[in-house]
DNA sequence: CAGTGGTCTAGACCACGGC
DNA sequence: CCGTGGTCTAGACCACTGG
């Protein structure tokens, strides 16, 4: 593990003992170079990661403080590690609808950027909040990157096998969405009416040299879901 | 302006310029430190910011990459600079339905963390693209901060009088969101019926010392809207 | 194994906040 | 004015990619 990784780590932990929240302050920069016997430039980067995900925000001439927010029960919209952390207080469940080796459909295909002969697992799974269902989803695997699923994976966490198991490395993704009105068929699983409100989301992940190796499409449940995102602006 | 940032935007000139699409190679970190006469650091801080914009991938041992992507007419949920940017190709504009100095709501000045007796400008627009409803906005922004708001400049850019006019620093925004059935008033302003579906987001923006200063509530017609976001994938 | 990006250091100097 | 974070440099060494 890279040096500026485990600052990073241990910083969050740090916060989380302490119990600090927005707008604590933590050790000055100096402190932490002494403390963690690194380089002025190693903090700079622990701390840029974590301002990039939103833990803490960094101010000239004042300091280094905690960002932080939260309300209670929402989904961070970009943490692919699925609900286990944002709604870890929640009892989240999956149930396996689904799980073959398939051609791709045209969309996914077309998502992935293969031809629609090539051999892809697809995964369906329907996942619950404390026994209400909070979205359906499909999610279609390279064969050619993920050589091997099975049910035990599926219900556990995919991506963790695929950093630890396969060591794959996962790069960057892709997200789009909107809202509709649910067909008939959507609604059933997620126990609402036809036409009720949906929100639709597509996410096409990478590795880190660039190549598609997921494409997912979810339904939300609008009575059981609510999504954050903590954005820093950047260049105007 | 910092050396990294005109490199960085330099960089994007030269990729929109040159129609660089998806998985096009730029030049390598050792050209483009000749070519901007800097040292490597200065060269990685510029890529950096534009990795994480979801401009550029890099992989080590390859090269540096265009990222971008592939589908038109979605809206970067997370550009505060309004539609300008993602939407350009397409004529959005927007009717001022009040401006107003006012005491903030109990929702506003809770997520401002100020007092309900201190003063907000009010501002309501609707937006439209094509002509056609896309989201009606409130927002509050605090008046200790932004002391004057017209009508003028609510029809520009906000932001851009913010930061160029004013000088605020902005430095990073809370985002909330979800979905739910429209009320009938709602609908009205968006050429909706009633109980259709609608994305309802919130934002409180930030100024670079953490003070929250702008809360702002928008609800989009779902036939009109869709989102991307670009994401990177950081620690596990 | 050559090419290319990533990590890390030590240090100079700059810019902003707040007393 | 002092304390604090931000920018930038030059260079050593490491780690991954792809022929």
């Amino acid at each position: 593990m890279l040096k500026y990784q485990k600052i990073a780590m241990d910083l969050e932990d740090y916060i989380e003992d302490n119990s600090l929240v927005r707008g604590d302050k933590l050790p000055i920069l100096d402190d932490l170079m002494k403390e963690f016997e690194v380089s002025k430039s190693t903090i700079t980067k622990a701390l840029e990661i974590l301002e990039v995900k939103g833990t803490i925000y960094q101010v000239r001439g004042s300091g280094i403080f905690v960002r932080g927010h939260r309300r209670k029960g929402y989904i961070n919209l970009l943490s692919n590690q699925g609900f286990r952390q944002s709604l870890r207080e929640f009892k989240v469940t999956s149930d396996l609808l689904e799980l073959a080796v398939i051609n791709p459909t045209k969309e996914a295909a077309h998502n992935l950027s293969i031809e629609m002969d090539e051999e892809v697992y697809y995964v369906k799974r329907l996942r619950k909040i404390q026994g209400q269902p909070l979205c359906v989803e499909e999610s279609y695997f390279k064969k050619s990157v993920v050589a091997y699923l099975n049910e035990q994976i599926v219900s556990e966490s995919i991506f963790k096998y695929l950093s630890e198991g396969l060591n794959l490395k996962i790069g960057f993704s892709d997200l789009f969405f909107h809202v509709g009105k649910l067909k008939k068929e959507e609604a059933e699983y997620l126990d609402l009416k036809e036409n009720d409100p949906g929100l639709y989301k597509e996410t096409i992940f990478h590795l880190a040299n660039g190549e598609a190796f997921d494409f997912s499409k979810i339904i939300y449940n609008y009575e059981q879901s609510q999504f954050y995102i903590q954005a820093n602006n950047y260049l105007p």
